[in-house]
RNA sequence: GCUGGAAUCGUCUAGUGGCAAUGACAAGAGACUGUAAAUCUCUCGCCUUCGGGCUUCGUAGGUUCGAGUCCUACUUCCAGCA
């Protein structure tokens, strides 16, 4: 309760944008630490990163983390009363909580959130669904337990003032690159019609606490023109603190559908990309407007193998006693210490749990590192006028040889 | 030397006479983007115009329409007795 009442608003500095008009560096000041945009959210889903500890990921220049009001909803109260997530969680610096609305997709109509062109869509047939939807809210069913139970956008709201992060999301419902027009438009509807009472019931519980929590309005609309600028233009004029910018994605049309909503938002208010991070992703929600981004792919990645690279991505299977550091140029911890490419690939093969968490971490690390780094670089590169250059190189560089490095 | 038992894909393993033969691990390829994910998918005897063809279950014979499965001998290994 007492550290809680120190939570103040954001205010949101722009220092320098781009000649192209949406993409700006600057800083979001909240409760914790300033977070320098734009910023990787760490994926924290409930609370924890996994297999990384806390000291770690201020090392490697971490600027916030995002968790998951889904994930932590039962923990809530248990959390309010320990101070917040940021306490709770031992992160001790700038928090974000997702409303829950990802699970509608992901335990519900269940497709990848970016495609690109020539994969199949399909759609998880009605009865499969562990999640439905209605315009009170997600009647789900607990993959672990089997429970049923019911979030809407004022359970949301509840749960994540108790948990208490800087900021927070409104409820929305992401839809499936698999979902048509028609249903698009109704999500749009929904989504918007949640944005309203997510904000009704958060600013209540905000006045009842006698401080101030922040809330971000999300964005569907798909991939359409005109649900994306209308929608943009409806919670545009709402009372949000920020934006963020949701939906599945034809990777074809990223760099559109923001530019569309960012362009109808308002431009002092801080936007973030929900859920991505390849580098390609990086510099289109950069450029287009994203203040923030966080995504589960660096760390996910690590864990199956998959270590990101200034030469591209490679599969660490194919490195036995390959005496390599990961990446030459890398700066975080794990490349420093020397670990190479065939211990590391032994850790991960090794039959001991404790040798593979060992694995998880050291290339957790190195992937989180690898992306906060980015952003690192695109701040120093806007503030030289060097970013077109940087992009240009960074990019060759990682996609040329692709292919070729995978393979070894 | 005698008496039991055992020999199947890199390893371990399943296998009532109709089997190219089970499962696991290893190996190879791919996927992963607001974490149902320390996960998932595919390949894994050889060849293939993807219909199929060929060669396989220690070795050599035999019984049978048909044998990894039954019989005989041999080889190797394990256990017990000498």
């Amino acid at each position: 309760m007492k550290e809680s009442a120190t939570y103040k608003s954001l205010s949101f500095t722009i220092d320098k944008t781009l000649k192209s008009g949406l993409g700006r560096i600057g800083s979001i000041k909240t409760a914790h630490d300033e977070i320098k945009t734009p910023a990787f959210m760490t994926v924290g889903t409930k609370g924890e990163v996994r297999f990384v500890d806390m000291d770690s990921l201020h090392q490697i220049g971490a600027e916030a983390m995002l968790s998951n009001g889904y994930h932590l909803r039962k923990l809530a109260p248990e959390i309010a009363k320990q101070g917040g997530l940021a306490k709770y969680s031992g992160w001790n610096g700038p928090t974000l909580t997702d409303s829950g609305g990802f699970q509608v997709m992901s335990l519900g109509s269940g497709l990848g959130k970016v495609v690109s062109m020539d994969r199949k869509i399909k759609q998880t047939s009605e009865k499969n669904r562990l999640a439905h939807v209605s315009d009170e809210g997600v009647d789900f069913t607990d993959p672990f337990t089997g429970e049923q139970e019911f979030i809407g956008p004022e359970e949301s709201m509840q749960i994540q003032t108790n948990i208490g992060a800087d900021i927070h999301m409104a409820f929305d419902e992401l839809t499936s690159l698999a979902d048509n027009y028609d249903y698009n438009v109704q999500a749009m509807f929904r989504t918007e019609m949640w944005a309203e009472r997510s904000l009704k019931k958060h600013q209540e519980i905000r006045d009842s606490l006698g401080y101030r929590q922040n809330l971000y309005g999300v964005l569907q609309g798909g991939r359409w023109e005109d649900l994306r600028r209308r929608t943009a233009k409806v919670l545009g004029t709402m009372d949000f603190d920020g934006y963020g910018l949701g939906g599945a994605f034809l990777k074809e049309q990223l760099g559109d559908i923001l530019r569309w909503c960012n362009e109808e938002l308002p431009f002092e208010k801080p936007k973030h990309l929900l859920g991505l991070s390849r580098p390609d992703d990086i510099f289109i929600g950069f450029e287009n407007g994203a203040d923030t981004l966080d995504c589960v792919a660096p760390t996910r990645e690590a864990r199956h193998g998959r270590i990101y690279t200034r030469d591209g991505e490679i599969y660490l299977r194919k490195f036995k006693d390959c005496p390599e550091l990961l990446d030459e140029n890398c700066d975080c911890p794990t490349c420093r210490s020397g670990w190479t490419k065939g211990q590391l690939r032994a850790l991960w093969k090794s039959p001991t749990l404790e040798e593979k968490a060992l694995y998880y971490k050291l290339s957790s690390i190195h992937n989180l590192r690898f992306t906060i780094r980015i952003f690192e670089e695109i701040r120093q590169n806007v503030l030289k006028n060097s970013y077109e250059a940087y992009k240009t190189d960074f990019l060759s560089r990682y996609y040329s040889q692709k292919k070729s490095s995978m393979l070894k």
